[in-house]
DNA sequence: TGTAGCATGTAAGCCGTTACATGATTGA
DNA sequence: TCAATCATGTAACGGCTTACATGCTACA
């Protein structure tokens, strides 16, 4: 089988496999977006079970995984070739920017068409929303606790809150900013 | 013509031809692309060329621009009815979460596969690309100073830099308790 | 017995990119 | 005169979503 160039998505959940390798059962489709859901979402994607199977036929085809003899649903597994390759686009070739459509910010950017006060509650609204997520994450941050096992997931949890709440910060300044305007 | 709900994106190059409004002339294409890469791009994306003409023919097909007419390039501006629905479009209905998708934190989320010191310099060279675009980021803010017709885009601008300042110091403490590990 | 969760997929379609093609204008 | 910039598009395709279809299992 050839290799044709999968998306970080497809490496993303080649990841989650990994994480998974001591389980020599693998783990299902379904499984995966659990997982997706339960981390990968906060810094990536979470993607749609349809594009999950997508990927999964990508990685198998590329002889990343492979499936799990068992009866019932299809379970895959990790490759050593997958976990090699993995490897390699981790750490070998661009990481890239990252990417952030901020529709709040989007909306700000163009203030001029509103009322300081109409912004000063999408401001709000978005400070909820902040709040939301954060609780989430703490939840997931708990969930790990310190083992060693999980350390590094535990790193980019806490990454993840402290940005929420410095977000959650810079917004609650421009909100107080929009109230000392017309 | 009929209104078949634009995209998020559609609305953001409404808003900048709105932005240019009291100058009659409009602008090109190529011109809304300039000002995408100056300022849409920290907040959502600087769509490409062929997209802007995408994205101009449908806002053209809704009524929301209309060509000037001139010789020489085509010139676009902004519409009655198109301002009013891109007022309809910021402050009704949903705003919506950010979308994130952070390449460095995908990949030490999978730390595991790598050592710390690899890491490390991973983290390293997100600084410096942080450093960058922060710099680009404070021409923008420069320029805009503190007239009041940009006042909005100096808020935005100003959200900008301070979340890069936060995500840098996130890093950097990130890289530090690297440091510390195995 | 029926609803929620588990499990897997196909189809249609949008958003957006890269690659390609074309041609005008401007300045070194 | 040559290169850079201005200017506009088409074609192919990838990534991803929603909608739809299907069926099984556990449990209240």
């Amino acid at each position: 089988m050839v290799n044709p160039a999968l998306s970080p998505t497809a490496y993303a959940l080649l990841g989650l496999l990994v994480f998974d390798r001591e389980n020599p059962e693998g783990m299902t489709g379904y499984e995966l977006k659990q997982r997706a859901d339960f981390t990968l979402r906060y810094y990536w994607v979470s993607p749609a079970m349809s594009q999950i199977y997508t990927e999964l036929r990508k990685l198998s085809e590329a002889e990343f995984v492979e499936t799990a003899p068992s009866e019932g649903p299809t379970r895959y597994r990790v490759t050593e070739l997958g976990e090699e390759q993995l490897q390699t686009w981790l750490f070998h070739g661009e990481v890239g920017f990252p990417i952030l459509k901020h529709p709040v910010a989007l909306r700000l950017l163009m203030g001029r068409l509103s009322t300081p006060d109409q912004l000063g509650s999408m401001l709000e609204t978005h400070l909820d929303d902040l709040a939301a997520r954060r609780a989430d994450l703490q939840g997931v941050r708990d969930m790990l606790g310190d083992e060693h096992r999980v350390r590094y997931a535990a790193m980019v949890a806490d990454w993840g809150l402290a940005y929420y709440d410095s977000e959650a910060q810079i917004v609650a300044g421009l909100r107080e900013r929009l109230e000392g305007m017309d």
